[in-house]
DNA sequence: TGTCTTTTGACAGTAGCTCTCATTTGATGC
DNA sequence: GCATCAAATGAGAGCTACTGTCAAAAGACA
C-alpha cells in the first residue's frame, strides 16, 4: 500500500492524538494573536480545544512550546544532509533553504509568518527561539564537518558555522525590520557575502 | 576630593540600596551554585539576604535576572566606541575585548566564570542570555555602522556584525566545550579567521 | 464481549510574580 | 532638634504556570 505523504495514520488512537495536538496548537496560536500571549491562559486554550488543562500539559510541556515547536527545523537539516555531495557547504545550505521554503504553499507560509511575528514580539518566546538556534548551530556544525571531511571540533569549521548562523540571523532580522516578506532573498544575499569573505569597506 | 572609582556614594539611601542589591545577587548566586537553580526559591534568597520576598522583586524583576545581569556588557560597548578611530572595526573589537577582560583581577574573573557556567547549564538562563546577545547585536551593528561611516541598516554592515557575533558565540562555545579558561585566546583566533574572510577548505 | 492499556479529567499543591496598603526609614526645610 | 515629605519595606491576598496522583473513560485486541 502506498500512502502519499504522512505515512499510515494507523489506529484511531494515533489519529485522535494528532488531531488533539493540532487543535491545541491552532487554538493557542489564534488566541495569542487575538488577545495577546500573556493575556491568554492555558485554561482558555484548553477550553477552546475542548480538553482539560491536565491534557494540555500532556501534549505540550509548556505554554511556550505551542508556538515554538517548529516543524521546519528537522526538515531543513535533513534536506541539507541530502544535498548532492559535490556541492560546497555553502551551496548546500542555499539548496536546502530553497528546497524547503519554495515548497510551502501560500497558506502554510502565511501561518508560518504569523507564528514568526508572534515569536519575535514576545521576549519570552524570542529568547527560547534563540536557544533553539544555538542548538541548530551544533547540528549544522556536525553536518558541515561531515561534508568537508573534518572533525566537528575543528576550529575552522566552528568559526564557519558560527558566522553562517550569525549571518542568517542578521539577514532574517533585517528582513523583519524592513517589513519584507522575502526573507529567502535576504538569505541569498547574505550567503553571497559570506562566499566573498564578508567584505566590509568603509 | 578624589574618589578612586565608583564616584560619590552620595546619600545613605543610595548606598543602602546598592548594598541590598549586591547582597541579593551574591546570596542568589551562592545558593544556586550550592543547591541548584530550580531548587532555590526566591523565598530562600530573600531570607538569606534578609529582606522580604516583596523586596526581592523590587530589586530584580525575575529570579533569572539575578544571574543574568551582566555588568561587563555596557562597559564593553563603551570601550569599543572609545577605541582609536583609525582602527578597523575588527581591530577595535579586538581592542575592546582585551581592554575589558585583561583588566579583571583573578577573583572577579573567577566569579564571572562561575556565573557563566551557571548560565550555560540552565536552559532557562541560557535562552535569555542569547536574547541579550541578540540585543547586543543591534548595539554592535550601530557602533560598527558609525565607525565605517555607513547607515545602520546597510546590508554589508548587518552581515558583518552578524558574522562577528556568530563567530564570537561559536568561539565561546568551543572554549567551554574544550574546558579551556582562555576564551580570550579563542576570540582572538576567531577574529583572525574573520579577518581572512572565513576560509574553509575541505 | 471481556480484558488490558492508554488517555483523560478532577483535584491538590508548589512557586514565580503582581498588586495593594499600612508601616518604617532616610531626606529636607525650619 | 523637629516636623514634614518621599522613598523603601513588609505583610498578605491573588493569579497563573506547572507537577503529581489517582480514578474514570475510551480505544486495542483477544
Amino acid at each position: 500500500m502506498t500512502t502519499s505523504r504522512d505515512d499510515r495514520p494507523a489506529g484511531l488512537r494515533e489519529r485522535k492524538k494528532a488531531r488533539t495536538r493540532a487543535a491545541i496548537q491552532d487554538h493557542a496560536l489564534r488566541l495569542f494573536i487575538e488577545q495577546g500571549y500573556a493575556a491568554t491562559t492555558v485554561e482558555q486554550i484548553a477550553e477552546a480545544a475542548e480538553v482539560s488543562p491536565s491534557t494540555f500539559f500532556r501534549y505540550f510541556p509548556t505554554k511556550e512550546e505551542t508556538v515554538l515547536y517548529d516543524r521546519l527545523d528537522p526538515v531543513l537539516i535533513e534536506s541539507f544532509l541530502n544535498q548532492p555531495p559535490e556541492l560546497s557547504p555553502l551551496a548546500a545550505v542555499r539548496g536546502a533553504l530553497h528546497a524547503i521554503f519554495d515548497s510551502l504553499d501560500s497558506e502554510e507560509s502565511e501561518l508560518e509568518r504569523a507564528r514568526q511575528r508572534l515569536v519575535f514580539s514576545v521576549p519570552e518566546l524570542r529568547a527560547r527561539l534563540l536557544d533553539q538556534v544555538a542548538g541548530g548551530l551544533t547540528m549544522l556544525n556536525d553536518a558541515v564537518a561531515k561534508r568537508v571531511g573534518r572533525e566537528p571540533d575543528d576550529f575552522d569549521v566552528r568559526v564557519w558555522s558560527g558566522s553562517l548562523i550569525g549571518i542568517l540571523v542578521a539577514a532574517y532580522l533585517a528582513s523583519i525590520e524592513d517589513g519584507s516578506d522575502d526573507f529567502i532573498g535576504y538569505f541569498d544575499r547574505a550567503l553571497t557575502r559570506l562566499e566573498e569573505g564578508v567584505p566590509l569597506q568603509p
